[in-house]
DNA sequence: TAGTGGTCTAGACCACTAA
DNA sequence: TAGTGGTCTAGACCACTAC
């Protein structure tokens, strides 16, 4: 966070939230900024850039930065956030239920998620199942599956706080990116007898594929919605 | 598409596309591009910027930069795809009906979506209701609302064709960005008039805040989907 | 040590907006 | 016309990887 352009992007992003730049209103120009911040303005667009990628502002020709209307009240779904952040966010009445943890030789369906070889019979994947409880119900059921050789310490203590705390925290793992698919199916036999499904008849079911920095993958996600419990925010660039 | 990033973008693109950069390989070095490209450094990265953006490939320091799995086989649903761009890929047995089409002032529910002050009795909106057959079986039902000044020669051939093809070819206006949210609801009344349900007990809602370039709202959109039609795709960086 | 990507600089010219 | 953002350049120094 010492990244000269890193520090504008947070500044201007903590100036929009405390609305000292209000929605509608222009930023500072970028010749502006390159004064104030005494750098040069290709470090100030990259800040810019930044802030326009994830949806705070638009940048128009031959007229400034405008600030969008604000992502504030946003489920942020979007993007990598684990269910912490999204508690600490939400500050509902949550609990995580750690129903499994167990390391092993994975399954021919959890290979072919993992891009292990079908023939591979010496790598290990960690297996952990939390059901998630929100307001006395239990709504969501999370399926997580890791390279057993990347992390260390995962206890169910762990599953129950943070994994990702873990993960980057502790063990210095660098989350980078991740594949995502949202469909609707069946509830299994599993949801039925882990969740509390009231009446519904259909389960949401995002599959997340995580790779770290070095762009190898690590970690399949199944993440088993209950529907009235589900929502997805996105904020979409067109590419031209 | 004579920026020299650009040209350098799909260049790449479609090397890795035609397997000449296959997956897990790595593309030519910064310097060797610059070289092959008769340009400065910055340009090239800004090309790889945008291809790792887009998912196609991951900068590793002091290694290169790695092609991924490919996106091929993904829904483009994520980022902003029209329902036509998307039938062109899938080259399914496609259909689209149009139901409605007028321009009136807007309800009080849409004014609150497009922004209009609720006292405003002068924005005139244009509503354009469309079911989307796929396989013979409806089961895809499109409400949008534009602001109709915006828009003009919106008839039901174009509505049938490509009403985005008319926004950004015939009209030369220039979708930028998009809000996305997706939840899960129970059908209304509509749903099960104008598509063919089945047993399904749900629909996937998918509302979208379209913007133009100059930072305006000017198209919200209900896009109602049965749900073993629904696929959702979507690749994210975590922004540290 | 050589090669890679990450950040930063100080300029330049262009396209667009608004007065 | 003055001010804005969009693109591009030719360097520089740094951090990391691999040998």
């Amino acid at each position: 966070m010492q990244n000269k352009y890193l520090v504008i992007y947070q500044d201007l992003l903590e100036q929009i939230e405390d609305d000292i730049h209000p929605v509608d209103s222009y930023l500072p120009s970028e010749n502006e900024l390159k004064a104030q911040y005494q750098t040069s303005r290709e470090t100030v667009r990259k800040a810019l850039t930044l802030l326009s990628q994830n949806g705070y502002i638009q940048k128009v020709r031959g007229k400034g930065s405008v600030v969008l209307p604000q992502n504030k009240f946003d489920f942020p779904v979007s993007g990598l956030v684990s269910f912490k952040e999204l508690r600490d966010k939400l500050g509902e009445d949550n609990k995580t239920h750690v129903l499994a943890l167990e390391t092993r030789l994975p399954s021919r369906h959890i290979k072919k998620q993992l891009l292990i070889d079908d023939d591979d019979m010496s790598t290990l994947v960690t297996k952990v199942i939390r059901a998630r409880e929100i307001n006395g119900e239990k709504v969501i059921l999370d399926k997580d599956y890791f390279l057993a050789e990347k992390i260390s310490g995962l206890t169910a203590q762990v599953a129950q706080d943070s994994i990702y705390q873990h993960l980057e925290g502790t063990l210095g793992l660098s989350i980078s990116f991740a594949k995502k698919e949202i469909t609707v199916e069946d509830p299994t036999e599993e949801d039925r007898d882990s969740l509390d499904l009231d009446g519904f008849h259909n389960i949401v079911v995002i599959k997340n594929y995580v790779y770290l920095d070095n762009a190898t993958l690590f970690q399949y996600t199944e993440s088993r919605h209950r529907p009235d419990r589900f929502r997805f925010v996105d904020f979409a660039r067109r590419h031209h």
